[in-house]
RNA sequence: GGGUAGGUUCCCGAGUGGCCAAAGGGAGCAGACUGUAAAUCUGCCGUCACAGACUUCGAUGGUUCGAAUCCAUCCCUGCCCA
């Protein structure tokens, strides 16, 4: 059986925006092997799952025969990049930096296989931070014009809330990027957010103008909802793909609590399946679209967290829905000490994690929402003592998803 | 540098001396209804030892019995001019 080219799957599957030269690119990547970049910012210690399309986009890439390039930008992120934005974000220092793309890079090794002509991983602060001012504006700069730099729609929002100068220079970074790689590591592709569509033309323009080379450009559809809004954003802010910061059992919970009108897509871009499978559970009708909702949080866990965690986080969910009472919730260790010192049950709530504050706590009591071991807890003065805690535990229950246990230790 | 308009609670945005923890909307959370969906209705939505107290309206000082609201200085941002 012949396999599908990638650029026909990527379509397929919903992932493409906007393709420079379709036609050129699809011969090349039919014909060989193509290294490919996609730049990653290194503004937090956990990717989110803002990352996760392109991650995919690129195991696509992979599967298909291609070199994956993740560049993690620890020299652009000096900087900032202004699209999307409407304010200037917070200036990072350079020891957060640093942090953070070594943490980045372990985590992105969860997801592309690296090593010889595999796959490369690259820190541009390797070829920025040295860079000259008087070069880079005399090799770079002259390829720039000011006046259609300006005419793009990531500085086009700018025009109006202020845009300063240091920001500006982002595309010029970003192009230079692209043209390093190119130089290095033979590079013919950058693929990216949709947001990066100007970024990312520059590069490919930079190095058709000064190496006389062909060079391409993608961009990805940002996955959004059924009501044009960004997904992978949760109350508490990004949907973040390290354990610590989020759980694979929210993770899970995430992606199982989505829209109807939204699994389709999802299943289409955040899984492997195929798309024959994708089909058919997006078809379900009513409640039993609640089968591809599975599916799909569980595909997106094991993804993220491996098998295991999927497995776990999705036993813990039938059980916990079931009306029964599970092994694998989150577990909230009770100090006897604590416990002997404030006994209260808003107190408990507080510290489990389960509402933020006790002043939280007391309004969820008196709503309602609260219950302990399936039984309503509305008084907003309950004690708890040592005796109506098992060994197993407690199930405290916030609402009708928030389950914590907690066992006295 | 000059002129001018601004900086309000997660976001947008009212408020121009006491009735302001601060209108309205959005987001979020919870209750009802459901399919762990959507829509709808209802409640909550600064913090706490919660019928009360405390801390917020760019920053710092001041006027006043009393300031988000008035004055001074400073910081930041937009726009126009240079």
């Amino acid at each position: 059986m012949i396999m599908a080219h990638v650029l026909d799957t990527l379509k397929e599957r919903g992932f493409l925006a906007q393709v420079t030269f379709e036609d050129d690119l699809y011969k090349r990547l039919e014909k060989e092997p193509t290294t490919f970049y996609v730049g990653f910012d290194p503004t937090a210690t956990s990717l989110h799952f803002g990352h996760f399309i392109p991650i995919i986009a690129m195991a696509h890439m992979q599967r298909a025969g291609h070199i994956p390039i993740a560049l993690v930008g620890g020299g652009t992120a000096m900087i900032g990049d202004p699209s999307g934005k409407t304010d200037m974000r917070k200036m990072m220092t350079v020891e957060t930096i640093a942090h953070n793309v070594g943490c980045i890079q372990k985590q992105m090794a969860r997801f592309i296989e690296f090593g010889e002509g595999k796959a490369h991983i690259v820190n541009n602060a390797d070829w920025l931070l040295t860079a000259n001012y008087m070069e880079f504006i005399r090799d770079i700069g002259v390829h720039f014009s000011v006046n259609r730099m300006l005419t793009a729609e990531c500085y086009k929002q700018r025009m109006e809330k202020g845009l300063t100068f240091l920001e500006f220079n982002y595309m010029l970074m970003q192009a230079y990027d692209f043209l390093q790689l190119f130089k290095r590591h033979n590079c013919r592709l950058q693929m990216g957010g949709d947001d990066q569509w100007s970024n990312i033309l520059a590069g490919a323009d930079l190095i058709r103008r000064k190496e006389r080379e062909d060079a391409f450009a993608v961009t990805f559809k940002l996955l959004m909802n059924h009501e044009g809004k960004k997904m992978g954003k949760t109350e508490k802010g990004a949907l973040w793909l390290d354990a610590d910061m989020c759980s694979p059992y929210d993770f899970f919970q995430y992606w199982r609590n989505i829209a109807d009108a939204d699994v389709a897509k999802c299943l289409a871009m955040l899984t492997f399946l195929p798309m024959d499978e994708v089909c058919r559970l997006s078809a379900l009708k009513d409640s039993a679209i609640n089968e591809a909702k599975t599916v799909l949080a569980y595909e997106c866990t094991a993804l993220v967290h491996g098998k295991e965690e999927a497995e776990k986080a999705q036993l813990a969910a039938a059980a916990l829905f079931a009306g029964g009472a599970a092994a694998d919730v989150p577990t909230y260790v009770w100090n006897k000490e604590e416990m002997a010192q404030d006994a209260r049950l808003t107190t408990l709530l507080a510290l489990c994690g389960l509402c933020v504050s006790r002043g939280d706590a007391r309004k969820m009591v008196q709503q309602g929402a609260v219950s302990i071991n399936d039984s309503k807890a509305d008084d907003i003065d309950r004690i708890l003592s040592a005796d109506e805690i098992p060994t197993d535990g407690i199930l405290l229950r916030k609402g009708k998803k928030s389950y914590c246990r907690v066992v006295l230790g």
